[in-house]
DNA sequence: CACCAGGCCGTGC
DNA sequence: GCACGGCATGGT
């Protein structure tokens, strides 16, 4: 079973890419344009380590596949999907943006975050901003881009940006604190920006999504059903259960 | 018109 | 500790 690049960079853990017309997926990552295709075999050292084609997923797939057969069937019917390697403050601005909100309006909101604020590379692509250059964004500001109450959550984020950025390499208990005492970050926004920014594998976020599979398809049992694999599998069950609807069997 | 979206905050008990 | 309503915006 090969690498699935379209259902791991669209399957919710990033919104930094975007389908083109030829069904090639491009993004601005580190001020350069990225394109790739599915399918592509030979990959940039950047896009190698930011796709994390080092690990070890097919071993993966088939130790979670043992633990549960539901699982087993998402992992089939999904592929191989991967836990991308992205950028912390990306990753900490789009899961707060992520909040009682849908994946097409966050991915807009994303892009014109960085096409307010971030830095033209070529046409219309723009890299997103850094911290740096959103020093003296106020609260209106934010809300024009039509973040709404969230504009609030994410001026305390670049205000603290600093400390949020520290995370990187604490343990996971210590970086959950300091994430969830910013402003609109709670228990699931933190568990993403840990899987998905800091690559913390043993984190499960429960979205309503997921709530909804745990309830329905593994009653009585928690996260550590998956253990170790608790990050990946979320992933699955999150991306089986927006193709396929939860309600059937 | 309602209700929902990769939730969180403030309040009240 | 848990339950509840409010919150901006856009889609169905």
């Amino acid at each position: 079973m090969s690498f699935m690049i379209e259902n791991t960079l669209f399957c919710g853990q990033s919104f930094s890419w975007r389908h083109n017309d030829d069904s090639t997926f491009s993004a601005v990552l580190e001020n350069k344009i990225h394109t790739i295709k599915e399918g592509q075999r030979e990959f940039s050292p950047f896009l190698n380590s930011y796709l994390d084609n080092e690990y070890n997923y097919k071993d993966a797939m088939i130790e979670m596949s043992k633990i549960d057969p539901i699982l087993k069937n998402a992992i089939d019917e999904c592929g191989e999907i991967h836990i991308l390697n992205q950028d912390l403050w990306e990753t900490v601005f789009g899961f707060i943006l992520s909040q009682n909100n849908n994946i097409k309006r966050i991915e807009r909101l994303y892009d014109r975050t960085a096409r307010t604020f971030g830095t033209k590379i070529k046409d219309d692509y723009y890299s997103f901003p850094r911290p740096s250059q959103l020093k003296g964004v106020t609260e209106k500001d934010l809300r024009e881009l039509g973040v709404g109450f969230r504009a609030s959550y994410l001026l305390d984020a670049i205000n603290r940006a600093d400390e949020i950025l520290s995370i990187d390499g604490m343990s996971d208990d210590k970086a959950d604190k300091i994430l969830q005492d910013t402003r609109g970050i709670g228990p699931k926004v933190s568990a993403c920006i840990r899987l998905f920014g800091l690559h913390n594998f043993e984190v499960f976020p429960k979205d309503v999504w997921v709530k909804k599979i745990m309830k329905t398809w593994f009653p009585g049992k928690d996260e550590s059903y998956f253990a170790p694999y608790q990050g990946l599998a979320q992933e699955y069950l999150f991306l089986y259960a927006r193709t396929h609807g939860i309600e059937d069997e």
